[in-house]
Parts: C-alpha cells; structure tokens; sequence
DNA sequence: CAGTGGTCTAGACCACCTA
DNA sequence: AGGTGGTCTAGACCACTGC
C-alpha cells in the first residue's frame, strides 16, 4: 500500500485512514505496537511530522495509545465503537429490537440562516437543502431530526423520498459524497411548544439537543445536523479509557 | 513577552498560553483577528510548525476559529467536555485554562444504599467513602458531584481535603490506583429544589445527568459517580471517525 | 495581486525507556 | 547504548480569500 501524493486528501489523513483500516480489519491488534515513526517515515517515504500528524488525529480519537520511550500501541476500540453507537439511532433501535420509521415534516431548498451558511462555510447566498424528519421507536416519536446540505452538492436532493431513503446512502450513492468524520455537540434543554406538539410530550419537558458538522476526507462540510431527543425515552451511553498522562 | 527557550514547557504550549492569557484578558477580543501564522513567527522567533501546533491546540479547545484564506479569529468561549477522555473536572477545567474551585458539601464514611453497593460490586454491609461536591467555574456554580467509594481502596479518604485536592489526583498519588476506564450514562432532565438552591437556577431547569462507574485495569469499580450539570454553561463534544447516524 | 492558513520536507536535538 | 516519541527548524508549495 502506498500513499496518492496527488489526492486532495492530505497525505497525513491517507496514513491514518490506512491504520485504522488495519487496525479494524484485525492487521494490528488491540494491544499491538505499531511501527515507529521512523519506520513509517521510511515505509511510506513521508517525513517524520506528516507521519507524526496522522498518529496525532487517531491518538485524538482514542484508538492509539503512546507510552513515551516505548512506543505506539492500538488502544481498545470499546471508545470508538460506542462513540459510533452513540451517534446511531437507527443502529440503536434495531440491535434493541425495535421497529423504527421516520415521517417527513419538511423538504426544501431555501436560503440559510446566517448560523448554518457558517457552519457549512458557504455564503450566506448561498442556498441550502433543508430537511426535517420525526423519527420512531414503534409508535413512540422520540426526536426531531433537523438536516442542512449546501445545495450545490447534491443538486435535486431536495425532490427525493427522504422518507424512507437513508441521507446517508443517498449522498454515497448518487452523489459520490463519502462522509468521513464528524463533529458533535450535546446540552439539555427543554422543549419549546413546536417540539412539545410534535413529541407529545409537556412544554419544557427534558430534551437532549445534539447538533454537529458532518464532513468529507478533505474537511469540506456536507451537512450541519440537529437532533432533538426525548429524554424520557431515550439514554446515551459511552466508555472512555484514560488518557496517558503526558508532557505538561 | 518572549517565550524561554531553556524551559521544560514546549515552546508551542507558551505560545498556546500567552494567547490564551491575551484571550481571557480581553487584550484580544472574541471575534478578533489574532496575528497571521508568519506574524507570530516573526515576533516570536519560532517556526511556523510551532506557531501551528500552539493555534492547533487552541483550535481544538474551542478558543480559536479558522476561516480559511482570511485569518483566525477568537471564538466564544464554551465550557466543553472531551467525551473521548476520562478526565475529572479539576483536570478538564484547568487544561481549558479555567478557574476553578470546589465546596465541600458531604464528606464521610458510611453505609451504602443497595443501588451503590450494587455498582461498586461490594457486599451492602461494607461501608463506602461518600463525598458531595459543588463545583465551579470562576464564581458560577457549574455542578453537583456525588462520588461513592469503597473505604477499603481508600483508608483515611474521609479525613483529606476534598475542596483543594483533585480526587483523581489523590486516588493516584497517594493510594496508587490508576484509574483505567470508566461506563457512563447520560441523559437530561429538570432540576429540582435542591439542586436548584444550590446552582441558583430555577426548578426545573434543564440540567444534563450523567451517572457511571470508574474502574481499574484489572475491572474493580474503584469509583461510582453522578454529575448533575447546569446544561446552560456546560456543554458536550466529541468527534467521530465516520458519522453513521443515518444508517438504515 | 498579496495575504492567509494547510500541508509537507528533511533534517536536528532532547527526554524517556529498555536492556 | 540504542530505540522511541516529543519538539523544533527554516524553508517550500498549494488553495483559498479579498482587493
């Protein structure tokens, strides 16, 4: 295996695609070292701080773990996997046993709000496919699910059955966007009269807000989410491994 | 301000805190320009790799936003919370630059409820180390901490000084038990009468509850916490490798 | 066009760890 | 002593932005 020095794809994000795959596939085993910094340098004929840039962004992502002097090892890949499973409501529900649908609330391209053309990096003139879904476990609804594409990457997104397609397997497959990696960010609050008639539950009831950025190989955001969660229904667990304490 | 070059402190980590300082002392405002990359090298005489790992780490504290082509800029400050790791408060708050301070509510050896004993795997008649803690950051009370221990893992626990130390800290240093990998559960709900006269927020306001074990390499619980957390100044982030939140 | 951040090179020295 | 990761240099080219 060797790196594309002609990619848009940084060459330091291609080496840590490449572990991970290696590490996932069973290549490296939990515990295992991987090769030194120096041998990777040598390996795939890329300097030291590029090898160091991809060993940086999965030791980030907790899947390696470093002992000074010693050297790198893949760590254990509980933390990533629940941190997916976290994120995975359709995952969720079916390895629970649970029938789950989804209803269309909303389907448009319209102009963004000036937060969302910022999230997206677009102009503010830019225009957006907006999508608003209510999601079920059975009959029960359990969150509102709120989605910001920037139009001019997926051209007639906004004219497709978002009911029972999957966003994600639309993007892959008819318009080739491989998402890659994506940012999150969780706080309480309560719900407000629209969510509280959507869910069925009182105004103000505890609700879970997750918003974030979903992004391809090469950082260009593809879609700005919101999902809004009964907390009544619905739990989010995780693990964590502690982190090696290193240089101050 | 120049950075020493005969310090054990890297040199991108004085760079990293000089910011900072300049940040929080309003010297640089929020949404302010900061020096370009090349400024910085010139007037600190590093090289830009170093500049670039000190905005880096400002960067993915959430201080500094990068708008590409034009410059980077200081964002609004938000408390986050790395999900990836497993840090105590004290630690999460001072790598963010925050100060903080703790009071003391409850503190002593004592019998455990069922539920406690149930997740410390401990017989119900061995008693525990309960420790009560209101939390801050800066003046404003963030959260209400209840950690359970087993007093056999921690002789004397009950008679230290829980409002200065860190109890991860202690639990290293003094007792020897390396924490390893902790189980969390969260979820949202409404603050009620007594959460609220301590965090100064009205009933019912919305609060993220996260509830879970600590334990050692070898899986002894050493720890069950519970964390009630004012969700309007804390917020939760973490990154994902691959967003599968739509899978079918 | 000039300025910005993003990536990358090909080395260097250091502290740390094992042996 | 020899290998490891951590830090750092002094440049380079690129894509992007605003003028």
């Amino acid at each position: 295996m060797h790196l594309r020095r002609d990619d848009p794809i940084p060459l330091y994000h291609q080496l840590a695609e490449e572990l991970r795959e290696q590490i996932e596939s069973g290549q490296l085993e939990i515990g295992e070292r991987i090769p030194s910094v120096m041998a990777l340098t040598k390996q795939y004929r890329i300097s030291p701080m590029t090898v160091r840039q991809a060993l940086g962004e999965l030791q980030r992502k907790g899947l390696l773990e470093v002992r000074r002097g010693i050297g790198t090892f893949v760590a254990s890949p509980k933390i990533t996997y629940n941190l997916l499973h976290l994120t995975s409501f359709t995952e969720d529900m079916v390895s629970q046993g649970l029938v789950t649908h989804n209803r269309l609330i909303h389907l448009a391209l319209e102009m963004p709000t000036e937060y969302v053309a910022k999230q997206l990096k677009i102009p503010p003139d830019e225009q957006v496919v907006r999508i608003e879904r209510l999601r079920y476990s059975g009959d029960v609804p359990i969150l509102i699910d709120y989605s910001y594409l920037p139009g001019f990457l997926c051209p007639g997104l906004e004219n497709e059955d978002m009911e029972t397609n999957s966003l994600y397997a639309l993007l892959e497959g008819r318009y080739r966007l491989a998402l890659d990696h994506a940012t999150h960010c969780l706080e309480a609050t309560g719900a407000n009269d629209y969510e509280a008639k959507l869910l069925g539950v009182p105004v103000g009831a505890p609700m879970v807000l997750v918003r974030g950025v979903a992004y391809l190989a090469d950082n260009r955001p593809v879609e700005h989410f919101k999902s809004i969660y009964r907390a009544d229904r619905y739990k989010f667990r995780w693990e964590t491994a502690r982190p090696l304490r290193h240089t101050p």
